[in-house]
DNA sequence: GTGCCAGTTCAAGTTAACTTGAGGTCAAGC
DNA sequence: GCTTGACCTCAAGTTAACTTGAACTGGCAC
């Protein structure tokens, strides 16, 4: 049993977020002292696996979803996998843009309009327009 | 001279976001016909700019001070490197982040708690804590 | 027994990048 | 000349993931 303050500090998340992640039923508090929530230590293990989550790209609500009422991981094989893949395709786009940034970044043309890899940078960026993709990249401390 | 019905259609653009992107200054209005804004064609390769940086992980403020006073591009080479190199560190976590997921989803261990791989991960994933990254991946229509 | 301070609740604010809605305008077609 | 509908403005709403603020509470030290 440990208080806010101390899972806090192990965790290395406010507590706000704490309260927010219990709001959003993402971990539980066991009882209380007072008013103060106490937790059991292996809230910790969940809020490493809520973070593992959220640097894998799921949202919160997902990362809620992937626990069995029983509190229990329940990971949908099949969901890791879509995962993977559209992470995969996110770092083809990530690897071209990053190369075409170091073209830039040193390319002599005077004008980057006049740069051939600028304007095919350019065209690329006009294709594969898919609306609203969260993706937050962010970790969390180690837990 | 093209009204802003013609820019969203061979932009791909809602005109809303057209009128967004006036008032934020990355696109500039040459006169109106009645009320309705009328646009120079170069527009639309302004706006293809725009999508390039937002593809980069610019920011839309970051995008509009890249450019100059006089509309031209101004493009900070130093600035393009350091996004680069960002570009290379999230590349780095996803393709682990990637890697992990696959690992997940054909692992046969029965808790995934029991894989060490998945284990390893979760240790990842307490690590590379750094505050509010936006990082919004979309792209733009052809251009 | 009493005051402190870290906790509590709940609502509202934050940021990015837009979208939506209400109410208004006007060029063009009939 | 009148209707119409696409455009206009401006404010407010949206989403995700939190943070902040105001008002309150209660275990603990003294």
């Amino acid at each position: 049993m440990i208080d806010i303050a101390e899972l806090a500090r192990r965790s290395g998340l406010p507590a706000s977020t704490l309260r927010f992640y219990e709001d959003k039923g993402l971990i539980e508090s066991v009882g209380r002292r007072g008013l103060r929530r106490l937790f059991e230590p292996d809230v910790l293990e969940r809020l490493s696996l809520v973070a593992l989550g959220r640097n894998a790209g799921f949202t919160l609500e997902e990362v809620a979803a992937m626990f069995a009422p029983d509190g229990k991981p329940r990971i949908d094989r099949a969901q890791l996998s879509a995962k993977a893949a559209e992470l995969d395709r996110t770092i083809g786009r990530l690897r071209a843009m990053r190369d075409g940034l170091r073209h830039a970044a040193n390319c002599p043309a005077p004008d980057h309009m006049e740069c051939p890899t600028f304007r095919r940078m350019l065209k690329v960026a006009g294709t594969n327009r898919s609306r609203r993709r969260p993706k937050r990249m962010g970790a969390g401390k180690s837990v």
